[in-house]
RNA sequence: GCCCCCAUCGUCUAGAGGCCUAGGACGCCACCCUUUCAAGGUGGAGAUCAGGGGUUCGAAUCCCCUUGGGGGCACCA
């Protein structure tokens, strides 16, 4: 029998690093062993769920390269696999009519109490020092005393009956588990008084219909597991292999939220996270492949990955590290590759200069290929690249005086300096304007007045770019052109004069 | 409160009884490279393996207890 496994998101908000982290797991797991990975939409809370949200797990999960075997119809094209559909407002009949099933078996009742009620309990309980547990108010009602409240008008909710018993399972991370019913909280609702049915009853249903072999989920379904073994068993149907996965962790250790840090995998991606770094990260939070490698691609993960090697623990979300891995993974791109990502970042960066007032001109993808080899180890990010380069491509570079003079200088050798450098460059051949010929050339400028290299080489580079950090200065000069450095030497030496002065 | 899970450098982790005077990575510090910033290289600081009991010739590794942390306990998912 082949491995099918499931990654089942909730609509309720973008798509959560714990659930991408989930999915990767799924996917990985399918992959490696042979199985089916699957996505199922769990909709059934119609107040949070949104189609918004929907679209951007979607997105996010296939931006990732998860894809999956199964899933619902997506962006035009069709529901794939032959248990749909996988979205679960579309399969309410089926938990109709599992509902049903478990009603007419008495294995569930329907259940009368009111909200009010019901928070009554929980506030004695509460007083009492007693876990919250429904009371069973319900639980032995007479077909006239059923009868009597549907008179009233009082539409019951489904119960379904715990039972009394441990229920042990042998989960993959963890080891056997055993957990008393009595622990459960009493028998649980699983079809609201509105007909429209909860989560640990549609998950079950739905795992049972999809023929799911293995759950691999959050830890924090793991005290829940014993309900769905006992839906399993009384729906009839196989019950599948169990992994909890351990939590990914806020700094203080606590369940990851977006409270307390950045869980939006859209967000990362926006600050120029590169996928492969995020998938490489998520991978290794919580998995190691027991040697001393760390750089993997999507592909070999789904060769090694192996749910043995799974963490029990959990795991603090370490951003530097994630940060680190980006820089790993953007200096192997293929050129073309981070060219084509990076794009839109650089745009993005100018349009935010010229909505300031900057005239600019727009970079092609000719010049990003140029510029390259000098930008290449210096990008953090994607959206780094903006601070890298973008004083190529904005016409009025305004410069500081003060950062003008560089620190071991004052203010009248900075501007023989600017004077005299903008003369030897202007003496370098317009025609064969390089980097190398500029270098000898202003190292013999700094030469023949005692001036220390760094020192000149720092005041041009800010003068032309109004930065103190940039990529190698003659590249710089090179990229920028012999009359755009010319205009901005002179421009320099006006702020100076007028700063000066 | 009750139940369940967890526990190795600040962080992610290796470690399945002797290979551990505990290895790697991120971060940090120093040095090298160097026109700045990075990247890269080398080295360093950093964990009495939460604490205490056992078991064993021998324990980070097995067992128990304690402590600490986390999660779950909805007509949320």
């Amino acid at each position: 029998m082949t491995n099918r496994c499931r990654i089942a998101p909730s609509p309720t908000g973008p798509l959560h690093i714990g659930t991408a982290r989930t999915a990767l797991y799924n996917y990985l797991f399918a992959r490696r062993t042979g199985g089916t990975f699957i996505l199922r939409l769990e909709d059934t809370d119609a107040a949070r769920s949104s189609l918004e949200h929907e679209r951007d797990i979607l997105e996010g999960l296939h931006w990732l390269g998860l894809t999956w075997d199964e899933g619902p119809e997506v962006a035009g094209l069709p529901a794939r696999g032959p248990f749909g559909p996988y979205r679960q407002m579309q399969r309410l009949p089926l938990y109709r009519e599992a509902a049903d099933r478990l009603l007419s078996q008495d294995r569930a009742y329907p259940c009368y109490c009111t909200p009010d009620e019901l928070a009554a309990d929980r506030h004695a309980q509460e007083q009492a020092h007693q876990p919250p547990h429904y009371v069973g108010r319900c639980a032995t009602l007479s077909m006239d005393q059923r009868r009597q409240r549907e008179a009233e008008g009082r539409k019951p909710a489904v119960r379904f009956r715990v039972g009394e018993g441990i229920v042990a399972f042998d989960d993959l991370i963890r080891g056997h588990v055993e957990i008393d019913t009595t622990a459960l909280g009493g028998d649980l609702v699983i079809v609201r008084s509105d007909g429209t049915p909860l989560y640990h009853f549609t998950v079950v249903v739905d795992d049972a219909e999809m023929r799911i072999t293995h759950v691999i989920r959050g830890e924090d379904h793991l005290s829940n597991t014993p309900k769905h073994i006992l839906l399993f068993r009384a729906l009839g149907a196989d019950i599948p292999t169990f992994a909890h996965l351990p939590l990914i962790l806020n700094a203080d250790r606590t369940k990851m939220s977006k409270r307390k840090s950045q869980t939006a995998i859209e967000d990362y991606r926006n600050e120029g996270f590169v996928k492969e770094a995020i998938v490489n990260y998520l991978a290794l939070l919580g998995w190691s492949p027991g040697t001393e490698e760390e750089i993997f691609g999507l592909d070999e993960l789904a060769q090694r990955f192996d749910l043995e090697r799974v963490h029990s623990a959990g795991a603090v979300f370490d951003r530097g590290r994630l940060e680190w891995l980006n820089g790993q993974w953007m200096r192997r791109l293929p050129d073309e590759e981070l060219i084509e990502r990076s794009m839109p970042f650089l745009f993005r960066s100018l349009d935010e200069r010229a909505a300031a007032g900057g005239a600019i001109r727009t970079p092609t993808e000719a010049d990003l290929h140029a510029l390259l080899p000098m930008i290449r180890e210096r990008l953090p990010l994607l959206s780094s690249i903006g601070d890298l380069i973008d004083f190529l491509f904005v016409d009025d570079v305004r410069v500081d005086a003060a950062l003008l003079v560089p620190k071991r200088w004052d203010a009248r050798t900075t501007t023989d300096a600017v004077a005299d450098a903008r003369r030897v460059i202007a003496e370098a051949g317009a025609v064969s304007f390089e980097a190398d010929e500029l270098e000898v050339a202003l190292r013999q400028l700094a030469e023949e007045r005692g001036w220390k290299a760094g020192d000149l080489f720092m005041a041009i580079r800010v003068a032309v770019t109004g930065r103190t950090a940039t990529p190698p200065l003659f590249d710089t000069l090179v990229a920028l052109g012999q009359e755009r450095t010319l205009e901005r030497l002179d421009r320099a030496a006006e702020t100076l004069r007028s700063g000066v002065a």
